[in-house]
RNA sequence: GCGGGUGUAGCUCAAUGGUAGAGCUCCAGCCUUCCAAGCUGGCUACGUGGGUUCGAUUCCCAUCACCCGCUCCA
């Protein structure tokens, strides 16, 4: 589509969503403040309609996954162990030549001493490289470390680079990797490269062990990356915090600072062991949850889509690790062929468990409006994933300003779990009896061969977090006896949609402009928002046929008084009929329900009747005003 | 955060260094026997704060919000 006009469309769809009451800009009256976006009558209605059908679907019509409603403050720690205090705080820097905004991490600054600098740019300069010397290198990390130590105890206020410890142990690693013996060829120049515009040392370590052979420094001891687009200069990082800061009690001290949560998921995480104990459920389940949570997002943009405070749905489906269901049933059950899988199996391994969540959201927007060819499913290649995803496949909703993502379905293994173990120190484990039996039934060869396999798993985890060797070798060691009493951290499926671009996803799909021409010849386009029964914000308008009838408008009113106690109900007297559809068309109501003379009896045949007009066709019906609220009924869904 | 653009009524837009006008919408009344008919009347605006000026909606500066681009998106 072109931008321009995308543009005007979306342009239009702001400007209907505040006429008629969908969506107006938070605080309006002092000027707005950028990101919020509150919902008017029929917003809120359109928005709570959503939510209901959501968790109607996952909580209400299935066996196995329950509800849950945290806080929006949790303690601090949480937000440690799930990582975003880390990776929410991202610095910025600007090019000073192009102008380019980039995130400090992708180009690491780090403060040290030109000494050191100098030693480790002359290493790589003498290098052969493809004659890589671990050894070496790990000798210099090990004096990078020591100095990083010493700037932050004395000059704890440098520019260091936000995490600088896990960029350490990545090196580390790295340098007692030994697969690792061969770095490739460094590029030609530091022109613009297109792959190099991504480049996250953090994610790439042989990129950044390049950048390190080949950067400059200055004198003032700042070893400065470039601009990865241009090669120019750039400013100091700036802070930017995505995290809302806020203190618990009247005291603002830095002890009693708290965040708005940035997702809802890590309460779900936080409270697993309450739920499993109180609700009487036994891996595979899940826990639902809808709710605010809040990002200090660096540019909101594209009206709804992006704000600072936003609702999310969120699924925890906890599963048994692969390795569990190995032990029960003998094999895993892995995906033949895209499409749903069917019913739940106890076989299923996590691959299963994901594409069966891929496909039942999928139907979840379908049974809301939102047809298949609408909507994209992306699976994230490996090199995107976050660092503890397995998979992760994206919803994607194509909007005029382009095909952004509804929803993400992650299999995030038991990262989750694991991290809340490890960090509050309270164990995260379930006890599944199935697997004790299954386990003690076991060949001693095929033990074995689980047990190593999830230590490994587990081991790799805890290397990866930055475990020392012996602590995690100890760690997944017990990890796997457990295993083999029938104890494991469930691993997670995480359904995750945004309520907010959801919302503005079915106003865009419902947003319909027609041109018609009247009888007098003269055209005049209208609109209509074309929503499905099950979502629109009224279900349906009643209306006198005229207004300067008593008659019509008792009995308009008591039709409209029988249908309030079951559907939202618009009633209109004014203006002329046609006026009064139209302004139900714009608001999204279905069906219009029209009480004329026929009603009262003026052909005693239709005495009783009304007329009911479907907004999409205009076309009309007569039904029993007796048979209406069973109609609706069934029309709404 | 950087660069560019925009900001007048609920919406879409005018005009103007001497405090603003239209169309649509909305409200009230009349009329109207099924798709924004008609008539009458009515409500409502210069984003905010400074500066220049006798006087600023208009010129200047700042700020805020929105749009586009950069950037980012667990």
């Amino acid at each position: 589509m072109a931008e321009p006009q995308a543009n005007a469309w979306m342009e239009k769809i702001v400007s209907l969503c505040k006429r008629r009451g969908f969506i107006y800009q938070s605080s309006e009256i002092y000027g707005g403040i950028g990101g919020f976006w509150d919902y008017g009558p029929l917003g809120a209605e359109l928005k709570r309609n959503v939510k209901d059908l959501w968790w109607r679907r996952l909580v209400h019509q299935r066996e196995d996954v329950v509800g849950l409603d945290a806080t929006i403050i949790m303690h601090p720690r949480i937000w440690e162990a799930s990582g975003h205090v880390d990776t929410f705080a991202d610095p910025m820097s600007t090019c000073r030549h192009c102008k380019k905004l980039v995130r400090s991490d992708q180009v690491i600054q780090i403060a040290a001493e030109k000494e050191w600098f100098l030693t480790l740019h002359n290493y790589f300069q003498k290098a052969q490289w493809n004659q890589f010397d671990p050894g070496k290198l790990r000798a210099l990390v090990r004096e990078l470390k020591k100095l990083v130590r010493e700037l932050k105890k004395c000059a704890p206020n440098l520019a260091l680079v936000r995490n600088p410890d896990s960029v350490l142990n990545r090196l580390t690693r790295l340098t007692s990797d030994p697969t690792i013996h061969y770095v490739p060829p460094l590029p030609d120049s530091l022109a613009p490269a297109q792959d190099r515009t991504k480049f996250n040392p953090l994610r790439d370590e042989r990129l950044f062990l390049q950048h390190l052979a080949t950067e400059n420094f200055d004198a003032t001891g700042l070893v400065y990356f470039p601009c990865p687009h241009c090669g120019g200069e750039l400013t100091d990082p700036r802070p930017f915090n995505l995290m809302f800061k806020t203190t618990v009690g009247p005291v603002e001290d830095p002890d009693s600072l708290a965040y708005l949560r940035p997702e809802t998921a890590q309460a779900i995480f936080a409270q697993f062991k309450n739920v499993l104990e109180t609700s009487r459920q036994k891996v595979p389940f899940g826990i639902a949850q809808i709710g605010k949570a809040f990002r200090n997002e660096v540019t909101p943009r594209n009206f709804t889509f992006r704000s600072r405070e936003f609702e999310q749905m969120e699924l925890e489906f906890f599963i048994r690790p692969d390795e569990a269901v190995e032990a029960i049933c003998g094999h895993v059950a892995t995906p033949a062929g895209p499409g749903h899988p069917g019913e739940p199996q106890p076989d299923w391994g996590w691959q299963m468990w994901h594409q069966y969540w891929v496909e039942e959201r999928v139907r979840f927007y379908e049974s809301i409006g939102l047809p298949r060819t609408s909507l994209e499913a992306y699976w994230q290649k490996p090199e995107e994933l976050a660092h503890y995803a397995r998979a992760c496949v994206d919803i994607l909703f194509k909007f005029p300003f382009g095909t952004q993502e509804l929803e993400g379905i992650a299999a995030r293994s038991d990262f989750d779990l694991s991290q809340h173990q490890r960090c509050s120190g309270k164990p995260m484990t379930v006890f599944d009896e199935e697997l004790k039996n299954a386990w003690a039934r076991l060949p001693a060869d095929q033990q074995e061969a689980l047990g190593r396999r999830y230590f490994e798993t587990r081991r790799h985890y805890l290397l990866k977090m930055g475990e020392p060797a012996e602590k995690a070798d100890a760690l997944a060691r017990a990890d796997s006896d457990a295993l083999a009493r029938g104890w494991y951290i469930p691993h997670v499926i995480e359904p995750s949609a945004g309520v907010d671009r959801l919302i503005l996803a079915l106003i865009c799909h419902a947003y319909t402009e027609l041109t018609e021409t009247d009888a007098q010849g003269r055209s005049e386009s209208r609109v209509l928002l074309r929503f499905h029964p099950a979502v629109a914000p009224v279900k349906v308008g009643v209306f006198p046929l005229l207004k300067n009838r008593p008659e019509l408008v008792a009995r308009a009113r008591a039709v409209r008084d029988q249908l309030r106690d079951r559907f939202p109900v618009f009633y209109d007297e004014s203006g002329s009929i046609g006026r009064r559809y139209a302004r139900q068309d714009e608001a999204g109501t279905p069906f219009g329900v029209t009480i004329d003379f026929d009603t009262l009896g003026e052909t005693p045949a239709l005495k009783d009747t009304v007329t009911v007009r479907f907004r999409d066709t205009g076309q009309q019906e007569r039904a029993p005003l007796a048979e209406l609220p069973v109609w609706l009924e069934a029309h709404l869904r």
